[in-house]
DNA sequence: CTCATACTCCAACGAACGTTTGAATGTTAG
DNA sequence: CTAACATTCAAACGTTCGTTGGAGTATGAG
């Protein structure tokens, strides 16, 4: 009775510890921080997390034996996603701990934002009113396909390596704000410092997506894609 | 500069790795349920957990150097304590997508839970109003020293071991609702089966106090020790 | 059909982990 | 001081994990 008990428990503890397992590895999550931006094949996330297709592939396969990830098939292709909404709630909620807990992890985020100034100096409800009102130019600086599956509302799409050419599309008196895929993506920061230097008011929005819906807020999904062509 | 980024990336990631870690034992994640009652010497944590102390000490440096735990030396003990209530939310956090994703574990928790009508077929918000009424009597069945540091508001501590021998203490008349250290603990369970089996009329509340106080509920400290002598 | 593409499975290596053992540290009691 | 206790440290065992290379499945094109 009392080592039945003992077997229980240490099932119910193995099986949460394998959603442990799935988020002890730094690539891992760094595919579930892209899998929160949308549905992408294997190829694209190995490219983006920089690492081989097979190992991608294996990482996949951990990340959905812990039922985090779900594959589809369309073509020669598979396409992975989250399962769930909650699969994202979680990423930030880890990382959040992390970056509550880890002094190493502030000092590393500390230095990414080393231009105090150049960080957004709203809260999220402040900046959705005044993306609301035009008082702020809202980018997305992601690949348009993050876009089109979800996007901060009143936010357009003007991806990293489409900045230069399109610059005459943005305002020059009023304040621009740039995000990416999140605290960890350095999308917005290189964009923003690019801004600056062109003498643009620009500030960086260290939310993505996932952080942004976490909190309550409501996301937009593009209804059809858009007409810029590159895409990587 | 490219380069410069995948480092910044890689060393980001591997830092909320970290946290994914130290989750990624079943052992540790007992060990941090424990923590949620509350602060505990080396020893009964290995008693409780039921491996050996060393083995403790090991999963716990382990713990301490991901900063989720802290130590504190009085006299000859060392006493461990979560070094946040965000570790305790975090808890609840990984818990609740295991039993979303995982359904070997709901299979495992549905059999735990194989008398349905056991449980409390009440909210939260329902029983601290009940409680506060009188309608229910809400039990505590864990050891003393985990009343003390944290119960359910209107919760009168009964631990499993006194049960027996305090059985004239509760009323026939009333609902009782037992609760203990969360849904992996079976002191709940065990104690309504033999409530029930004694005529009472109880029920188990899966909430530990992690659970509640992370919904957002109240939570009572005792001001001082009990009266209750034994203690594991 | 063959060929190329995209992905997964299988085998294998070195590294890291969980666990146990024995020694060392620090604390309290006498 | 010594003795006893509680905890940590260091080394060593077998196991598992991350990563890579090679072979194997599907799909679509010609």
């Amino acid at each position: 009775m009392k080592n039945s008990g003992r077997q229980v428990k240490d099932l119910l503890y193995a099986q949460v510890a394998r959603i442990g397992k799935a988020v002890c590895s730094p690539k891992r999550l760094e595919l579930i921080d892209l899998l929160c931006q949308g549905e992408k094949p294997v190829e694209r996330l190995a490219a983006e997390a920089q690492i081989s297709v097979k190992l991608a592939s294996a990482h996949l396969k951990e990340l959905r034996q812990a039922h985090m990830v779900e594959a589809r098939k369309e073509g020669k292709h598979v396409y992975y996603r989250l399962t769930g909404e909650a699969v994202a709630d979680f990423w930030v909620a880890i990382r959040s701990l992390a970056e509550d807990r880890l002094l190493e992890l502030r000092a590393a985020l500390a230095k990414l934002a080393e231009h105090a100034h150049e960080l957004t100096p709203m809260s999220r409800e402040e900046l959705l009113a005044r993306a609301k009102s035009g008082e702020v130019i809202v980018l997305d600086v992601r690949p348009p396909s993050e876009y089109v599956s979800g996007h901060l509302p009143y936010a357009q799409s003007m991806p990293l390596d489409e900045l230069k050419k399109r610059l005459a599309e943005l305002p020059r008196d009023k304040p621009v704000v740039a995000y990416c895929r999140g605290p960890f993506c350095l999308m917005s920061k290189e964009a923003v410092e690019y801004l600056n230097q062109e003498g643009f008011h620009a500030f960086r929005f260290e939310d993505g997506v996932a952080e942004w819906r976490a909190h309550g807020l409501p996301v937009e999904v593009a209804r059809q894609a858009l007409k810029s062509g590159a895409e990587g």
